[in-house]
DNA sequence: TGTACATCAGTGAACGCGCGTTCACTGATGTAC
DNA sequence: TGTACATCAGTGAACGCGCGTTCACTGATGTAC
């Protein structure tokens, strides 16, 4: 007799079953697919059950509302937009400067790759802002550029211009990412791809470096 | 017999005409207040023509549906938001950079004095962004900071950065004013409104002095 | 190891709501004569 | 100047729709014995 096939495992996918067992990250996961077809204006709890294979009451034993499952998908946009930072910094030079511009190029990475997250992070009023989760991976992310900030210039923090410093990298980065993807910036967006880079990171680099 | 009163100027209110006689504006005013109030996500046809006094089928004989509505408002937008700059710039020294500056400074003012409406103008996509009235207001926009750009830099079109210049001194004042707008920025924010400014002065400067 | 039972994730029908849209209408205004 | 009429801005009832929410239920899972 042949040996019987491995038992599934835990992960994969089980043909028909009464529980999802797994439906919290499914959701956010569906909510992500959501957002990004429908954007947040067309964005419904409804559309997300249907998405994730679900009827339409079964989320509200994960979320307790549309907000809640917004606020939790926004936290996680925070860490994976940290993360598109560390990615562009792990192949830049090492100098503080080139860190920072590298950075900042992660950020309009993230943007453009997931515009309508990107919107719900910074420019919605669905997400609860105030939630604690919501805030801590906001703050980490803002920490993030102080630091990065701090690396390129290490005068700034003696000089008392940090502050300065971190709002206009900030300032410079997001609204690159916001304009890009809200395809203003023609001047850049006419360009082919890898001279939209090097000219994102020229931009950067100029508006970055300490004086 | 005394004198009967003037007739009622046009404009003034009628206390009940059937006719509105000019709901187009009106409409739009309505919108704006709507708009302010609700959010663009909580924004409706309905509650516009309640705003405006009139039955809510009214406002299908001058706008299309909400997208024409919102349509013209952002169009109206960005002259308002042209004017923001240029009361600015009237009360700003006279030399290139105080102008661009002071331009930064009211496109900063615009934001925070209607957010609803900035972000509708440069964060949504709920105005059709193909409308020709739109589109010409919006590139007026952009037609301005580039003259204004220009006026502080008159070396880079020689240079051939003009195009960098520009996107550097947009995404630097859209950057804040965003990020200013969603209660970011905290290391601007917590200062006096007074020291706001001549901290926002000071980065806009800082960052749109040619190098 | 087997049985009974508590737990709770997910179901699906039902609800009320506000939305945009339609449509026959009303009545104010402007124009032709 | 007065009358008849066309125009069209605004009305209000009706409609269908998708939404979030509720609720009695079903059935899978884990635990006690």
């Amino acid at each position: 007799m042949p040996s019987r096939p491995p038992p599934r495992a835990k992960a994969s996918r089980q043909p028909k079953s009464y529980h999802h067992g797994n439906l919290r990250p499914a959701l956010l996961a569906a909510a992500e697919r959501e957002l990004a077809e429908h954007g947040i204006e067309g964005f419904s709890l409804r559309g997300v059950a249907k998405r994730a294979g679900v009827s339409h009451a079964a989320p509200a034993h994960h979320f307790a509302d549309a907000t809640g499952l917004l606020t939790a998908l926004a936290a996680l946009g925070f860490e994976r937009f940290v993360a598109a930072q560390k990615a562009r910094q792990t192949k830049a030079a090492t100098d503080g400067l080139s860190q920072l511009v590298a950075a900042g190029l992660g950020y309009i990475d993230f943007a453009r790759a997931h515009p309508a997250l990107f919107r719900l992070m910074f420019s919605s009023d669905r997400p609860d802002h105030g939630d604690r989760t919501l805030c801590a991976s906001a703050e980490a992310a803002m920490a993030k550029l102080v630091d990065d900030v701090r690396g390129a210039d290490p005068q700034a923090d003696a000089a008392g211009t940090l502050a300065d410093r971190a709002a206009t990298a900030w300032a410079l980065a997001h609204g690159l990412a916001d304009l890009l993807v809200a395809g203003r910036l023609k001047m850049v967006l006419k360009r082919p791809a890898a001279e939209q880079q090097s000219s994102l990171a020229a931009i950067l680099r100029q508006g970055l470096a300490p004086r």
